[in-house]
DNA sequence: TTGAAAGCGCTAACAG
DNA sequence: CTGTTAGCGCTTTCAA
């Protein structure tokens, strides 16, 4: 079933080197060689093997993506980005999900690696483990993070402006009067949490505003531990007045907790979100959140690795791309 | 940098045939070279060669995914399903996009074929044009068509109860006493859409309601296009009491003309959407929608693939996956 | 500009 | 159970 450059060059009447060379695209060849070469191809149906191919060059034109959950809209869109961008450059991306952890990673990493991607585009699941990554670095192997980091990795990395974000959304809650500010997150061994909390805390330290560490939850990395954390926060004796949920998944589990217990928005409680969504704007009130530009987070991460895999060896990059606070219904009326 | 069979095979003093054999699981090897292999393996760091495997053996274990769109919360959903038997199976996925272009859709199945992917998991972006995958059909390759088929085409389709859940959604709107229920969806060379129509058509012919037939809107695949039909279809002298709308996007559509021209739901307008997204519960009021079983969609496509790859030669399946209407409050109280 | 030939790293007969 | 020996289909010197 399977036609080879053999057949081809057998066909043309030229060696199997000739046949290569029109059809790979490289070295010299003769307009009339071309001509017969390109013919034959047609006629016998000739699909480069780019197996074969791989295997003789080194390069497979393969990246791999390692993001948590395809699922979640935020990784989707980044794919989107990454996947735009290989495709424009002739390469192709292979996924891999690993729900937060760090086994599963590794193990996702391994397999690419076996597969000989060319680079590797990763969303580490945790900011400390950095033993699957270092190895493939001090090797100068292309790998670039994205939207989170791994503390002390020698690697490019994409990420947005999160603690000017949740700096931003905060002041502004505090800016309305809101004394006491609950944030729902999840783990910490994730940087854009970690950041996101650091705004949280910046944007008190500004205002002069103490901070009660009991409004500060942590929990998985579902919509379900949002909510549960978000009811935690609501049943305290003295409860927030306002929410800042880290990211999507947190801020759909805080208004299913507010609504299950009874409450509305904005007039029992404001409610921020990090990360906007299509739908944010579907929902009654409509919600205020920190707007990122998560497509181009994909397309920056992947034209950087791109980049590194031609050679580039500029010293690894933090590249931050910005924030903005939409203001809409969520906080009370229109800002 | 890259440690091969052979090297391992040195080290361990035996020969490279020994070396695969136990490295690769394959053949018989004594408990003795095994220990000696591994160690060496180990020690040198060794990682096979998944790109030279798949020469000597005609097999990637890599799966090409094509979907119009990874940003779209169905696809990505279906994507994670798929994503998960193959890693179950040891197998990789090659994801594609195409933008609902049948050029795109061609030049992604290209690629793939040369990757020499062992099968494909497609959503074709038109219900004609199937030039693309007849060819590979007859030769035995693997395709499964995942929520849309191509007619006369010979390949596993797995898809979900279009007809029937359109039925249904469209009966409890006339049997809310609506008259005038418009219907809002995209391209008529996509099979969901066809066939969702043809149930909106069921329940009105059921119920002996007369249809008019500028009710029905088609327009393009995006939000921005299904609001402009939407908001047509309030225009109308006679404008529909009820919306049907036949996907997720569609829905968002329907939902932001509505709003734009200051209507309320389900005051002014009903509305059930094609396809529950989580944000159905989160709006005010909260979705009535027809719900699929999206995930599943994609692990059953990808079960089947796999069988076929391992040589299932049984005749092309249609599998349909059921569908459930979800009574909220989009058409008036509760259900 | 072309052809011959040597790999790329692994698997698969086939003897032994 | 192990080693030898061919390839898999393509690219890439190296001569011509």
């Amino acid at each position: 079933v399977l036609v080879t450059l053999k057949d081809v060059a057998r066909r043309a009447g030229v060696s199997t080197a000739t046949a290569g060379r029109v059809l790979g695209g490289y070295g010299y060849s003769s307009a009339e060689s071309r001509r017969k070469v390109l013919r034959a191809a047609r006629e016998l149906g000739y699909r480069v093997d780019a197996v074969a191919r791989s295997l003789a060059t080194g390069r497979t034109n393969a990246i791999g993506l390692v993001v948590a959950d395809i699922e979640n809209p935020f990784f989707a869109e980044a794919a989107r980005g990454v996947s735009d961008v290989a495709a424009e450059h002739g390469n192709t991306v292979i996924l891999a999900n690993t729900d937060e952890d760090v086994g599963k990673e590794e193990t996702a990493i391994t397999v690419l690696l076996e597969k000989r991607v060319d680079g590797l585009i990763v969303t580490p699941a945790s900011s400390e483990h950095q033993e699957n990554l270092a190895p493939l670095l001090t090797q100068g192997f292309a790998v670039v993070m994205l939207d989170r980091k791994v503390e002390g990795l020698a690697a490019d990395s994409v990420l947005v402006q999160n603690i000017e974000g949740a700096r931003q959304a905060v002041a502004y809650l505090i800016n309305l009067g809101h004394k006491r500010i609950g944030a729902v997150c999840d783990s910490l061994q994730i940087t854009t949490n970690i950041e996101r909390i650091a705004g949280y805390r910046q944007a008190h330290a500004e205002a002069g505003l103490p901070l009660d560490e009991s409004l500060i939850r942590v929990g998985g990395y579902t919509r379900q531990a949002a909510l549960e954390e978000t009811k935690a926060l609501l049943a305290l004796p003295c409860p927030p007045t306002a929410l800042f949920a880290a990211n999507n998944f947190m801020t759909i589990g805080a208004l299913l907790a507010i609504r299950e217990t009874g409450r509305s928005i904005p007039k029992d409680v404001a409610l921020v979100g990090f990360d906007d969504m299509d739908w944010t704007t579907l929902c009654q009130p409509q919600l205020t959140t920190v707007a990122q530009p998560v497509y181009e987070l994909g397309r920056v991460a992947a034209e950087r690795l791109l980049a590194r895999i031609k050679g580039d060896q500029s010293p690894p990059a933090e590249i931050r791309l910005p924030v903005e606070l939409v203001v809409r219904e969520s906080c009370g009326v229109m800002g």
